[in-house]
DNA sequence: GTATCAACATACTGTTATAATGGGTTAAAG
DNA sequence: CTTTAACCCATTATAACAGTATGTTGATAC
């Protein structure tokens, strides 16, 4: 399994608050209702998003969270990669990580960076934008 | 991480085997010497290997390991899918798992079936024989 | 026929990541 | 100054992963 709770769920709060965009600040009690997810764990989350600027947080009442860049300029690749600490399919393969002392002869490290490349690519040429359209694609891809 | 040892280690095993293909049983021992991999947990991925009638096994002395299929027959997605049980980026798209309630409206399931296509297209288009050969791709995808 | 060798089988264990939960603190609005 | 909702920190149950240990079966060589 390449992505977890995390990613996916921060996918769908960046749904939830574009489908509410341009109405103020959105509570995450409301999105954890509407998601059907549990609002500490979406906590954890959203800081994330908040961290990375791509939401802002308002304290007090009135307050909630809202997007602080248009749905069309968050890319998706982008956005999993932080929330899941990179997408590689395979240790060797992250960042950070200790390169690989058989690298220089492995015969399967060209096949695995092609998968990572592939994955990256795909990821990426999707922004919050694509993914309102429900009826999938609204790119390149065929499913 | 997609990936994880047992798919990594599965593919390892097959190009050893095949590097050695026609010189006979292939001993485990040998193969976790080369490999540089505990022969104990090999067992358990060749195993499975044995299981799919990809790889022939041989009890006694002289026996060993021998491929029963050709490197170029061999698939690696399909190799992967059987080790990994299954290579579905995200939980509801798992086969044999419950099929998620919120499918009908979800506004991801597509773009994660996309995800989970790329990598199945990438994947299949490799066998044990193009891994062979180090200097990495033999097919369409440019690394 | 028995000693050796290597595959086959089963059971167990330490480590790590995931997926949360709980309780308390700060700041904004009314 | 009370309510509200974001923010912050610590803890925990579960499960998968990665590996280990012990023993059994079957083929070959002597």
């Amino acid at each position: 399994m390449l992505i977890s709770t995390r990613g996916r769920y921060a996918l769908r709060i960046l749904i939830d608050m574009a489908e509410h965009n341009g109405q103020g600040y959105i509570k995450l009690k409301d999105i954890a209702a509407r998601q059907e997810i549990s609002e500490k764990y979406l906590e954890s989350i959203v800081k994330e998003l908040v961290k990375r600027r791509i939401v802002y947080g308002l304290r007090g009442k009135g307050g909630g969270y809202r997007l602080s860049v248009e749905p069309d300029q968050i890319n998706v690749g982008e956005v999993l990669r932080f929330m899941e600490g990179g997408l590689a399919p395979v240790a060797c393969l992250e960042e950070g990580g200790a390169p690989c002392p058989k690298a220089p002869y492995c015969r399967t490290l060209g096949f695995w960076r092609g998968l990572d490349e592939t994955i990256r690519r795909y990821t990426d040429s999707f922004t919050v934008a694509d993914l309102m359209q429900t009826e999938s694609v609204g790119n390149d891809y065929i499913i």
